[in-house]
DNA sequence: ACCTGAACACCGTTCAAGT
DNA sequence: ACCTGAACACCGTTCAAGT
């Protein structure tokens, strides 16, 4: 009986919607989610989340923000081990993000799902997707200082390419476009990672000024696969 | 009064749905795209459209198809002038994708929408996508024996990568990725096709055997930009 | 054969009224 | 201050009944 959650319903309802719909949109995906059946849920009426959020869009916002979160923490746990060069930081935080978008492919949707959610509106969501790119631009940049990538080559370019590339991959995967580029099914992870690694060994080839003996050696062996 | 169109509404009201969705995408999104809304801009009952698709997904899927094919007209368009070598023909192909995403969004965001199509049940849908690997795939391989690319490298990942790279930009522009990676407003056309232009200039540098002076000769000045 | 129009079970959102 | 619950204007989908 001596239950202390219930200020008028149970206390904060607002992180209590934010669970309901996560739930929901892994259940159900995104577009899945009703901000009536979170309601629903969580035992409320169904005008009680608009006291917490504007409209859905704001929920969903909260929600991607939630799923950012968890990706950063475990994207930096993917990269520790494989901090030798940075050239093989940047390949593992591609995987770690691939992995990630593999493993959790409701968040992934969520945080890309640029239709349901309002990025500009939310500051931590903006500061999360911001630490994304300068963790890519700051790695990249090691490995131009540390020879393995072409000096000469624009680094914010650099980062983008190798952005684009791994955001391409985890959607091509999610969006079902895989089997129509020759992978076979449950080849995906491994068809993925060999592409990402295709590109770091390219990244890593033939600097504009030869002579770079060091390179080679602290080139990964990427097309193992 | 001599107005043939009526067999008994107005001859055909499958294609007029799929143009008054294609019209509704282009106006609010695909997830805009009401049946209902549809039904009503063409004069017929909300039941009516039922009788032409099984659901919702099903016309969305038509919509689909039908922007496919104007994608595909669009992109081949784009490579004709660029035909000197492969390899250039592979950069007009990405340029093509990327221009077609940036001036048809609504084209764009329904043909890559997995949450609204079935891909599966499209034989037209189908096709087209196959018909965009293999053109893909073609010019990659032809860039490889025409000695611009690493032969060592495999084709169908190298062309994988390639579609990563491509569909990944054009869907981070559209989902508002690129003022976080540090593209300035009205910058996106350059700043892609920039990245583009990287990538086949990484394709092209360093192929594994040296010796082949006839690379640099046809390397186009892919990072001018 | 094709369409109507009412019906059903849902939505998001608003707003008076309650506590 | 926070929630209820009825209301409004929408959905997708079904199905008898019409032509």
């Amino acid at each position: 009986m001596g239950m202390e959650r219930t200020t008028y319903h149970h206390g904060n309802l607002r992180q209590a919607l934010i669970e309901a719909a996560l739930e929901l949109a892994l259940a159900r995906g995104p577009e899945g989610v009703s901000v009536r059946e979170a309601a629903r849920r969580v035992g409320v009426s169904p005008g009680a989340p608009f006291r917490h959020f504007p409209d859905r869009r704001a929920l969903m916002t909260a929600v991607a923000q939630e799923a950012t979160e968890r990706l950063r923490i475990e994207v930096r746990h993917a990269v520790r081990p494989a901090d030798r060069s940075a050239l093989r930081r940047l390949a593992a935080l591609g995987r770690g993000y691939l992995r990630w978008a593999e493993r959790h492919p409701a968040h992934f949707r969520i945080v890309s799902a640029r239709d349901q959610i309002d990025v500009e509106t939310s500051p931590g969501l903006l500061r999360g997707m911001l630490a994304g790119r300068r963790e890519t631009e700051d790695t990249v940049r090691a490995a131009q200082a540390e020879g393995d990538i072409d000096p000469a080559h624009d680094t914010q370019q650099l980062a983008l390419l190798a952005r684009a590339c791994v955001y391409g991959l985890a959607r091509m995967r999610l969006d079902g476009h895989l089997p129509q580029w020759g992978v076979a099914p449950g080849d995906e992870t491994r068809a993925t990672e060999a592409a990402l690694a295709l590109l770091i060994d390219l990244m890593a080839r033939a600097p504009n000024a030869p002579g770079q003996a060091s390179v080679s050696a602290s080139r990964p062996r990427a097309t193992r696969a």
